[in-house]
DNA sequence: TGAGTATGGAAAC
DNA sequence: TTTCCCTACTCAA
């Protein structure tokens, strides 16, 4: 389930893990040539929207994307044998983390790595996002708000179940166009606040007070109010809402 | 046990 | 628009 939050919550991880640290490096699949890495220092792992980037000591960075289907796996005893289709596995004396099912495992360049930060939007979990850029860059999209959250060049991390449940928290409908820099700094804050416990928990947490429950997402009736959630396809993703808590009018004017 | 679906995204048609 | 990632989960049979 591999959005923004999980990335980060995997960089943190790892980077505690290998910074500072040579590390072995091989791809049981076969098809990711690991060799170059092996012996390398890691500088270190950070996570960039859905985008995972391992630097290394003199050399190309190893950039990581989960996909849909991607996951990892720790083995505290680093010589647990990899399953067979690991494409990546990076170990040190004390722990290995095994990469399966990527959509993407590359070596990647400066210039490469330049690009990839380039053709992303802020990130709400990164110190360094701009906010203003943010709010400017949702409130100048043309369509609806449930497509520019989506698209990684406008904000870089969230997914379809954060788009649900962010949107509702902000009382925007996802098919609200114009939502204005007022409600886009809301929901920017939005994102910021909840993101972040979402990272720490290892997974969507859109009620703090109900970290396992959702407001909308994959519900058939919203939490809140009981209505039934509305559901149809926006951005090739299934998009979920509740009819009166995100009015399609009053949008701007919520909370 | 098998089918369908999914929290991504880009390449292939 | 479809397809592919050595996936996981849920539901039906």
């Amino acid at each position: 389930m591999p959005e923004g939050h999980l990335i980060h919550r995997h960089a943190r991880e790892q980077h505690r893990a290998f910074a500072g640290r040579r590390v072995r490096a091989a791809s049981p699949q076969g098809r990711f040539d690991a060799r170059p890495y092996g012996g390398r220092l890691v500088e270190g792992v950070e996570a960039v929207g859905k985008h995972l980037l391992y630097h290394f000591d003199g050399g190309p960075a190893i950039h990581v994307h989960l996909g849909m289907r991607g996951l990892f796996l720790r083995y505290d005893d680093p010589a647990t044998q990899p399953r067979r289709g690991t494409r990546l596995r990076l170990a040190t004396d004390e722990v290995a983390f095994d990469l399966i099912a990527p959509s993407r495992c590359e070596t990647m360049g400066g210039e490469q790595v330049a690009a990839l930060r380039a053709s992303l939007g802020p990130d709400p979990l990164r110190g360094d996002a701009d906010r203003g850029v943010a709010v400017r860059r949702l409130a100048a999209f043309t369509g609806p708000v449930g497509a520019a959250v989506l698209d990684q060049g406008v904000w870089a991390g969230i997914g379809n179940a954060w788009r649900a449940e962010l949107l509702f928290l902000a009382g925007l409908d996802p098919d609200a166009r114009d939502v204005g820099a007022e409600a886009a700094g809301r929901l920017w804050d939005v994102a910021v606040r909840h993101l972040a416990l979402g990272r720490d928990a290892g997974q969507v947490v859109s009620d703090p007070a109900a970290p396992d429950e959702r407001w909308v997402y994959k519900r058939e009736t919203c939490r809140r109010c009981g209505t039934a959630v509305r559901t149809w396809t926006l951005a090739a993703r299934t998009a979920y809402a509740c009819p009166l808590d995100q009015p399609a009018e009053l949008g701007r004017l919520a909370r």
